[in-house]
DNA sequence: CGGTTAATTGACCCACTTCAAGCGCGGTGG
DNA sequence: CCACCGCGCTTGAAGTGGGTCAATTAACCG
């Protein structure tokens, strides 16, 4: 529960800079708005849906999802994040969690109080605009998990969310040149794209004999990128990688 | 083209009021950031993916859709849009549209230069939140579509998204009692459920025969909340209706 | 009265689900 | 040291929800 130091930041000032330059003191004034850092293990849920925290929480390391339940005890996973990401950043105005979120692996994470939030809202309105980005994008993300999911098939659908992950990876400085971090089962993998397991895995190996990728060991790596693209109607657009005045 | 008067923004601003409160001096900058008003025929999109508006777009009259578009030619609506809503508001932080919005019925909108955005945020921290809560309730909506689609039944999906629709237009004034008006061809509500037209109309009979809802001549009418409600495991919390300080 | 668009229906097909079983591996406890 | 267990992955077989193709009807409109 220590105060975190700079380079735990690493993450998320590098996929920020990828949109919009932050001035020293905007930088310092995220630095001076962290909390205290935390660990959970794998399975603990970071928090739940109802709930009202008084905090929003930065991933450092490891790997968390946004999840709702159905009646039936059906689990659709709506998000997945990665260090440099908020898992609750629209707590901050929206004040009630309407949905939970889990560790998909150990993690750590820092957390920001909404106090602290708030005097950056009140002070810093460029900044300000930038952590709305930070939401924006994820509305963004779950436009296009509704257009995969909604239009495509489930190869399609696999095969775009591997495209996805793989840019933000990058985005956040996580990827080696072709490979990255994807720690998850098949059964949250399924959670995510909305489809059984067992379909998700007779998918996964059709998509695995494409030869555009291969997955083992909780990392991806990416062996022909241009089919892995054109095989998910994968286009970037939507993850916003242009660096504007905001 | 002419500006607005004040009864325009009676939806929105009724719409805001339910989830927090305005002062007369905030009232008055949205007031004067407002532009000029347009009207778009049925069919006409006010945005398209790729282009960087000037200004976001405030729904008056009329109904509006988000959608995007894949390779095949499908088409996935991945919001609706009623009078008090913004089309595009996230266009201000994000500026590039990755989906277009097409008008479903003839409309009325007000539109409101980035320029007079940006001074709202450097002037008024707490409209500025305000403003960017209304992003996340798109999000949170997103958010919950995924979860219908990927989790439920398309009957579940269906009731559920009527339900939503009844809510919403509740809170901005445009719901009689048990009415509202939905102005849809069933293959707009096919896309934006990602259904089939065929089992769309299908999945409305078999709804329709529940005698939960009516829906004719571009309105629904609700005849049994209760079970319409359970049909589509309808539970409104994350359409955030609590009024909070945000 | 022909032309167009929306709603509807029938028939067939396939993508995905469900149920059930088996396999491999690491962890644990006796 | 080994037997057992649980979890993640995989496979088979059968069922079904929803898609596709094609045609018909109904309403509207100039």
């Amino acid at each position: 529960m220590a105060k975190p130091d700079l380079s735990t930041f690493g993450p998320f000032f590098s996929m920020v800079s990828v949109r919009d330059d932050l001035s020293d003191e905007e930088r310092a004034a995220i630095l001076s708005a962290a909390g205290t850092a935390h660990i959970f293990a794998a399975g603990e849920d970071l928090v739940t849906q109802g709930e009202r925290p008084s905090f929003s929480t930065l991933v450092v390391a490891g790997m968390t999802a946004r999840y709702s339940t159905v009646e039936d005890g059906g689990r659709q996973i709506t998000g997945l994040h990665i260090p440099g990401d908020f898992v609750d950043l629209h707590s901050f105005p929206l004040q009630v969690m309407d949905h939970s979120v889990t560790a998909i692996t150990d993690c750590e994470v820092v957390t920001f109080p909404h106090k602290s939030l708030m005097r950056i809202t009140e002070t810093y309105p460029h900044l300000t605009r930038v952590l709305w980005l930070l939401t924006l994008l994820d509305g963004a993300i779950h436009r296009q998990w509704m257009v995969t999911k909604g239009r495509l098939t489930a190869d399609e659908q696999m095969a775009h969310l591997f495209c996805e992950q793989f840019v933000r990876a990058q985005m956040a400085g996580l990827a080696r040149s072709q490979s990255y971090p994807f720690p998850l089962t098949q059964a949250q993998f399924g959670d995510a794209l909305g489809l059984s397991i067992v379909h998700t895995n007779r998918t996964l190996q059709r998509l695995r004999r494409t030869g555009a990728l291969e997955w083992e060991d909780g990392f991806v790596e990416i062996v022909d990128w241009p089919l892995l693209r054109e095989l998910g109607q994968f286009d970037p657009t939507y993850l916003h990688l242009e660096k504007l005045r905001r």
